[in-house]
DNA sequence: CAGAGTGGTAAGTAAGTACTTACTTTGACA
DNA sequence: TGTCAAAGTAAGTACTTACTTACCACTCTG
């Protein structure tokens, strides 16, 4: 995609559709490079990226790049910042706010989901910058955890803790329930993203995505619907199923 | 740092025990460069770990690096050479092998997911050096893809279809839940390795992580196990929990 | 003990790298 | 129309990078 027509010159574009000039207002520029920065990141991390190769991608010369911010590690810094703050516009709380006081299991993990998903979708970007992050050691990952990820947890472990008293569920540590739930979700997105772009080993819409993993899910840990539901802790001590011998058998140690 | 110290002479330690020789035979030298290699480039990634610093970490000069391996692509292909064998030994099809003649559902997954955990917990560099390979778009994550991803998906879909036609799993395309099931385990040990490796947010040993996943994803599937099992389709169409009225009016779309 | 082989190094080189300096162009407005 | 700050650049600097060269020290062997 052509950058150039975006960026004529913004007060007066007199007789064209054309590349005109180059130059720019110093805010646009600065948002420019942060997003050409973002691309860049994302798909080669901080350190695979070159602020010489920004500044091309940019079309401007280095020192632009410099002028705009001081040194590479504030560029990266802008950019956490700015995707920190769309992570905030994402707020899970909100989302599923009167499902959780309605007690609509279903709405909440369906809802969460399909948010996550859709997130994921749209910027597939913050994925892969999230990772590169995590992998280097960088704050924004320290920061999404802090933020995001033990948010969640307090947030779906906290309702399920509820619903567990209830009676509606059994009685797991909801941090078990929570990072399964993630787990297909985020595992789900990172396929998508990364492992299996064209969608070889699955296709689905994100709306069957987060039914069917709340259908999962909820099935597997509510407590049993058909008959008296048999004792939560009889269910954890011995298993009902089958398999139960041979499964034991299975913890060794290497 | 004196050098010289570390240069005496190598075959005969006369009175002691210590450091004393540096020299090693060319194989040796060889398999630590690569070990040393592996931490590095698994922690800091390909672009992120520089020649020189490998050299330090095995303690050689960078000389020594270029001597055994070409170019530093070479040494990153031997590394991806080596954890791929790795990978091999970790057959997932002989560790179910016999579950599977058994229709042992719950060791089957069971068996496969602390597999995985504890390959994953003993190699965490083994997690890394991928997440890196799939950002980095290196050919280890199509390898990975191709040679364990695909296949565990083959393994797993194949098997659950079996049970959806003995009856003993609910009808939804067995993709789906192996995405489901891998997800929470995959999940679970990058929560390990990557994001929360002080485990604040959920610890637990890798045998009760498998037990609970597989608790989780052998209920969420089942076909209902007291009462005759409902139909499949209805169990999708009109969901059996008892929190369902609240269920229900919740199906609107944002 | 000559000399060949092997494990090792110090000191390069050429091409990058992040970042700077000193300078030019542009366009809005007094 | 001339001014002047802001937008932009070309060509650095100081340092790092992957990779090379030329040489050393030891030891085994005939």
């Amino acid at each position: 995609m052509k950058k150039e027509n975006l960026i004529k010159t913004p007060r007066e574009a007199p007789l064209d559709g054309l590349p005109v000039s180059t130059r720019m207002a110093a805010e646009d520029r600065r948002h420019q490079i942060l997003h050409v920065a973002v691309t860049l990141f994302s798909q080669r991390g901080f350190g695979g990226t070159t602020t010489k190769e920004i500044a091309q991608a940019a079309g401007v010369s280095e020192a632009m790049v410099f002028r705009h911010y001081a040194t590479k590690q504030e560029l990266y810094s802008a950019i956490l910042d700015h995707k920190a703050c769309d992570g905030d516009r994402m707020n899970p709380e909100e989302m599923v706010a009167d499902a959780l006081k309605q007690k609509d299991d279903r709405a909440v993990f369906e809802r969460l989901a399909l948010g996550a998903l859709e997130h994921h979708e749209t910027d597939p970007e913050f994925q892969r910058l999230l990772l590169h992050s995590a992998l280097e050691r960088h704050e924004l990952a320290e920061m999404f955890f802090e933020k995001f990820l033990r948010r969640i947890y307090e947030l779906l472990g906290g309702y399920i803790a509820e619903r567990q008293r209830d009676g509606a569920m059994v009685k797991v540590d909801p941090a078990i329930i929570v990072r399964a739930f993630i787990g297909m979700i985020i595992h789900h997105s990172l396929n998508n993203n990364l492992w299996d772009p064209d969608r070889r080993l699955l296709q689905i819409s994100n709306q069957e995505a987060a039914r069917e993993f709340t259908n999962i899910l909820l099935n597997g840990i509510s407590t049993n619907s058909a008959g008296p539901a048999l004792d939560v802790s009889a269910k954890h001590a011995a298993r009902k199923s089958p398999a139960n011998d041979v499964t034991k058998k299975s913890s060794r140690r290497r």
